[in-house]
DNA sequence: AACTATTTATAAGA
DNA sequence: TTCTTATAAATAGTT
């Protein structure tokens, strides 16, 4: 239909193919919504352009899904799930799955649990492992204990020094002096809270999840094979 | 086109319809597949009859996912990911990615690594966690050291017994006796290979796993958000 | 499923 | 891009 008789090859000139391909689109969305009106059938068509913009019919977004699905249903069935597992989103959860798996794995011998199947050679690294996590555990103690104690020898000094000027002046005023002072060295203005509150109480400073280590899933339903459903009961490293 | 103009609605002579629907459904596929081929373009086009079997093109199932698929990432991205996060395997992933995140920061504590923001009672926490493992694992050691020594002494007494009878029968064979005697011991017959054999080699036995801790992931684009992406240099254990 | 009278789609040109 | 028009293609109604 047209002027002259096109054969069924990919058009050369470019301009040709896209002029082509603007109006051959809008007969073939026409002839999608006729088909689907005049015969009460279900029709999904999506058309990528060269440049990759999308035309549908019908334009609701929903409703290519929608037949997209029932689609995917019917050939699922018909090929027993097969497809479901090419899909790329099922692949990237294989392999998250697999990490978590081995991070945990590791997890384990790093608490000493699941030793068992370690051979002595891999003990002895792993001892080493340890040694040197615990050894750079107690240096980072250590140097925020000193810190923390010079702190609070700086505060000492320099309340024993105001208390002794206070002791030479007498109060020239109403308002209780001593006890404003040591309000605003005490309170909001000195350094914030829990910085180096030494075993007392635990800081509340940092970002929390610090303490909440231990992740654990909900016991949900999952899209994904039984071997890859989360272990629920795995604990973080303070037990 | 045909003998009659027909109103765009839908054909209610059941027959009527059911004819009309194959010939304009070929029709369709026929354009379908002439725009494609004419002008490079991807189109994927499901149709449903009314009894609910579909007809596609292409017919490859492949392509049909492959081009929806393309459509839904594309829908997705112009509407903020909102169809997207909605999918429940999307949770999913959100879910399994932050348990391995979770996961890593504990590791690297274990390691060692990253203390910093650590509170003083955090680290006294640590620390006596780490003192635990490491006690496990040289008890394991120790006793995996005992077992072996034990085995070693048993073969060689075995050894010795045999030497003494063999010191007093005389050979009556042309055969090596002694030396095919060591070879049934030490080579396939007795236990199997690695399960002792302390510093010389690693033992091959175990499922591999144990060594292969650090899982590293390819820096593959993701569907994921950025927040997400897999952190690609991860350490094992074994430093 | 085949046949055609007609309508519709569209290639080429403006 | 849009319109025009000659012509190819699709198809409604019929056999």
């Amino acid at each position: 239909m047209g002027r002259g008789k096109v054969e069924l090859k990919r058009i050369e000139n470019k301009i040709n193919r896209q002029v082509t391909f603007s109006k051959r689109r809008n007969g073939l969305v026409k002839k999608a919504k006729e088909l689907s009106v005049l015969c009460d059938a279900e029709v999904a068509l999506v058309i990528f352009s060269a440049r990759g913009k999308p035309f549908t019919f019908p334009d609701d977004a929903e409703s290519i899904m929608k037949t997209y699905d029932r689609y995917r249903k019917y050939y699922s069935h018909q090929h027993g799930n097969i497809e479901l597992e090419n899909q790329d989103w099922y692949q990237e959860m294989l392999k998250l799955n697999e990490k978590c798996e081995s991070l945990q794995r590791t997890q384990r011998l790093l608490h000493g649990e699941d030793l068992g199947p370690l051979s002595i050679k891999e003990l002895l690294i792993l001892e080493e492992q340890l040694e040197k996590a615990l050894s750079q555990a107690r240096q980072r103690k250590t140097q925020l204990m000193i810190k923390q104690m010079e702190e609070l020898r700086q505060k000492e000094r320099h309340l024993e020094d105001l208390n002794k000027e206070l002791r030479l002046k007498p109060p020239f005023q109403l308002e209780p002096y001593g006890f404003n002072l040591k309000a605003s060295l005490w309170g909001s203005t000195s350094s914030a809270d829990g910085d180096g509150s030494f075993p007392l109480q635990p800081s509340l400073t940092y970002p929390e999840p610090f303490l909440q280590i231990g992740y654990s899933v909900q016991g949900e339903p999952s899209i994904v094979p039984k071997s890859m459903a989360s272990e629920t009961n795995f604990q973080g490293w303070f037990l």
